[in-house]
RNA sequence: GCCGGAGUGACGGAAUAGGCAGACGUGCAGCACUCAAAAUGCUGUGUCCUCAGUGGCGUGUGGGUUCGAGUCCCACCUCCGGCACCA
């Protein structure tokens, strides 16, 4: 290898450090650009999908500066969560020394890759002078009615010992043992997001800048539904409440059905003759997993003994309990239409009960429910109406009647945000003896993580443990008190950091609005799809009310998202888990930072899953090879005219500028650096054949800026080697001479009948009556078209002529 | 099941306001340099017709629109991702 890229990546990685060329102030005179990679969790091993992901940023970031920009790119870490804590279980390493031991090793590593931040502004959520604020904003929320407590169902691993997040149970199992997940009736703290509900959905349409797909996601996560709640009585005395977006198809209800958790179920049951079997059920279904409910066999239930009236016929109807009706949406119970609901269709044929169709469905219809459109049978009152106008009609008719109204059901729930775990943010409450629940006053904050050192899980936090932390005196009463134990869940933390960037030191306030007034909103944000929806959504309700409170300039906080695809290896995600994980810091120590860098940039689109190939890191380290060359060399010079060739070589380069600009613009990087890989190969052409030494000069000149922000240490190296003393980081980004770029001639292709026959050098500014004479006098053009009958020409020029002939 | 996205050489992938399919890279083969190897450079590399050519075929499958389709339309197949009994 001709050049040495340890030495030259250390020394430049030094003088980027050394001259702060990263750091980030305020500065009126630029406009911002706020670039952001979502913070990484400090796993202690940098992986491919970070250098992945940093690569994009700090190409960006140097680009941007390039255009002139005031750039902040500022990188921290996620340190508080449940793998640190896991760790500690498993290794005896308390999670504070664990994460920060990680932390020093993936700086160091982060570093090595050259990737360039402002690390005067670095923050760790495991650090008080970070999670105070998560606690401040904590009781800010509280204040505002939108933090509370209440009892949730929440999942539970039998031998751990321990509440699961809902990111730990993998298809009904607990990530760490494989055990199936229990539920457990717990109380929770609450983050009321449904009250965003609406704001978050409509807002979306703003977001003209993000994936349709992770827009898409989102909308399906918060799930709006529309519809009508109205009240069914029972025969034998009560009622309930249903949630439906069919209100047309009431008359068709032909039984009804209750989740085994309903309040109303005891008194249902309670004497009648299917008692004793439907309390099996009830304990049966509270013991089942998720996936043993939805498991084959098809849906499952009980008939209560209990009959409901239809309020629109006064007809009698069966209630059931069953677990396919889920207590946590709508009102947990539902009339059941098998006529126009399929799984209500699968129930019915199962049980033997009547289904009724209330809409007519098309002639040629062979399945079971129909769903679709059309016209309202059997239904009284609303015959002969089409869906849309029957539903109209018949919540009218429940409006009138005092029996129901037209809601709206979202399948977003308030974020459960309590953690019974060590390793996270301690929550500011506390349980009075006297007075209840009572919030830590301000000035008493923080409320400080203490140290544990027994993880073993009891089935409740470590917190609860720890005499000091758990007993203390409430500030209303100075009766005695108890903390809340619970954590907070680190989404809490990743939902408000980027804020804090922008102030990060400030100990007064979780920041000053000013700061994030000049910042704010982030420019581009660059992160894994994986976080579509719960990071994507938390953050942005937490900017939403901190907008709303006046702390934060703007409603949505990430301008631009780009989501990276993963990086795979034999078709598998590469993960240490899968065993496959290629190690990017040997690739580091072999073939440079910067070789991994193009080859990240050039393997695929962004977008898109990359599947691995350590040969393409070869590649680009040839090309890099190829560079240096072109760049070092002592070029053999001619004094001479300047001719076409010459003007070529520059046309050749100022084309690349455009064609690289314009791809980066578009995130399609991987189409920048073949073009680049174009250039250094003409270059090398024209370099081996007398060239001239300004016309070579100014090539090498235009492909190092383009290179800096890409494979920046080898750039560098050769910028200063040929005389320049400015740092490259710092040099304006080059533009294209349109003049230059302009093509004289075009190749022009001759079609016969659709075939291509043969192709031509042509001026640009042909005309089409040139194109086509020209066209129809090339010999072989006329060896095909003599003899037949040209039925057509059609002239695109310059690019094409089309001859059509009989 | 529903909602997205994608199917192109041996491989990663280029090419969409419809106009040269396979850029660039990898791999492979041959040649040069070398005592030899590595490195480097050059040449070739979709496929079929034994060689050639003004040749045939070719972008998941089958149709269609068009002078012209990888690109647009219809039907289908496969793969990937998300949601998953949400009433």
């Amino acid at each position: 290898m001709s050049y040495d890229h340890r030495a030259i990546e250390a020394k430049w990685q030094d003088r980027w450090a050394t001259e702060k060329v990263f750091h980030a102030a305020e500065d009126g005179s630029k406009p911002k650009f706020y670039n952001l990679c979502m913070y990484p969790y400090p796993s202690g091993v940098l992986h491919q999908g970070h250098v992945r992901n940093y690569t994009f940023g700090d190409l960006l970031t140097r680009y941007k500066i390039m255009q002139g920009y005031n750039v902040l790119s500022p990188m921290g870490w996620d340190s508080f969560g449940l793998p640190a804590e896991n760790a500690a279980i498993d290794t005896g390493i308390h999670p504070k020394l664990n994460t920060e031991n990680q932390i020093t090793t993936m700086t160091r590593q982060i570093k090595q890759l050259g990737a360039m931040y402002d690390w005067d502004r670095e923050l760790a959520s495991h650090h008080v002078d970070f999670y105070r604020w998560d606690q401040w904003l904590f009781l800010e929320l509280y204040e505002h009615g939108l933090a509370y407590k209440a009892e949730a169902l929440v999942n539970w691993c039998p031998k751990d010992q321990t509440v699961l997040a809902n990111e730990q149970v993998i298809d009904g199992l607990c990530e760490r043992d494989g055990t199936p997940v229990e539920k457990k009736q717990l109380s929770q703290w609450f983050f009321r997001i449904t009250e965003f509900a609406d704001r978050l959905l409509d807002s979306l349409d703003n977001l003209t800048e993000w994936p349709d797909r992770v827009r898409t996601m989102q909308r399906n996560w918060i799930g709006r539904s529309e519809g009508v709640t109205f009240t069914i009585e029972v025969e034998r005395g009560g009622s309930f409440d249903v949630f439906t977006t069919r209100p047309d198809t009431t008359f068709g209800m032909t039984f009804c059905v209750l989740a085994p958790e309903h309040p109303l179920v005891e008194s249902l049951i309670t004497d009648s003759e299917t008692e004793t079997e439907a309390r099996e059920y009830i304990v049966a279904a509270g013991r089942a997993s998720d996936i043993e409910r939805m498991a084959e066999g098809g849906k499952t239930g009980v008939f209560t003994g209990s009959f409901a009236i239809n309020p629109v016929n006064g007809v009698g109807v069966p209630i059931y309990i069953a677990d396919y009706v889920l207590m946590g949406y709508g009102t947990g119970a539902i009339m059941a239409v098998p006529g126009q609901d399929q799984r209500d269709w699968e129930f019915a044929t199962k049980y033997g009960i009547d289904i009724i169709r209330t809409v007519q469905p098309p002639d040629d219809w062979d399945g079971e429910a129909y769903v679709g459109d059309g016209i309202t049978i059997n239904s009284g009152f609303l015959d002969g109406l089409p869906m849309e106008e029957a539903k109209n009609r018949i919540v009218d008719w429940l409006k009138e009647e005092e029996i129901g109204e037209a809601t709206v059901q979202y399948r977003l729930h308030d974020w459960l945000i309590s953690r019974q775990r060590y390793w996270g943010c301690p929550i500011p409450m506390l349980n009075c003896d006297e007075c209840g629940l009572v919030p830590v006053p301000r000035e008493d904050l923080p409320v400080l993580l203490p140290h544990v050192e027994d993880y073993t899980p009891k089935g409740r936090s470590p917190l609860a443990a720890v005499e000091d932390f758990v007993n203390t005196t409430c500030p209303n009463c100075d009766g005695p008190a108890q903390r809340e134990t619970d954590t907070m869940d680190t989404f809490v933390d990743s939902s408000w950091y980027f804020l804090r960037y922008t102030d990060a030191h400030n100990d007064d306030a979780i920041f000053d609005p000013s700061k994030p007034a000049y910042w704010m909103p982030i420019d581009q944000y660059i992160g894994g799809v994986e976080h579509a929806v719960l990071h994507l959504l938390y953050a942005r309700f937490i900017t939403m009310f901190l907008f709303d409170i006046g702390l934060s300039p703007v409603e949505e906080p990430f301008t631009r998202l780009f989501t990276q695809g993963m990086i795979t290896l034999d078709g598998a995600k590469m993960s240490k888990s899968a065993g496959n994980v290629v190690d990017p810091l040997g690739l580091f120590d072999s073939h440079g930072a910067d070789a991994l860098r193009l080859y990240h940039l050039f393997m695929g689109p962004p977008t898109d899953d990359a599947a691995w190939n350590t040969n393409g890191v070869e590649g680009t380290r040839r090309f890099l090879e190829r560079v240096w060359k072109l760049g070092s060399a002592e070029g053999v010079f001619v004094v001479r005219e300047e001719t076409d060739t010459d003007r070529e070589i520059l046309a050749v380069a100022h084309r690349t500028v455009r064609k690289v600009t314009e791809d980066i613009d578009r995130f399609r990087f991987n189409t920048a650096i073949p073009a680049l890989m174009i250039l250094a190969n003409e270059l090398a052409d024209y370099a081996s054949d007398e060239p001239l030494q300004e016309t070579y000069d100014e090539a090498v000149r235009l492909m190092l800026l383009m290179l800096s922000p890409m494979a920046p240490h080898v750039a560098h190296e050769l910028w200063e080697m040929r005389g320049n003393s400015e740092m490259l980081a710092l040099q304006d980004w080059p533009t294209w001479d349109e003049q230059l770029v302009r093509e004289e001639t075009v190749t022009m292709i001759v079609q016969v009948n659709g075939k291509v026959r043969d192709r031509v050098e042509v001026a640009t500014d042909i005309t089409a009556e040139e194109a086509e004479e020209h066209a129809l006098s090339l010999d072989k053009i006329r060896g095909w078209i003599d003899g037949h009958e040209v039925r057509k020409v059609v002239v695109r020029q310059p690019n094409l002529v089309n001859i059509v002939i009989g």
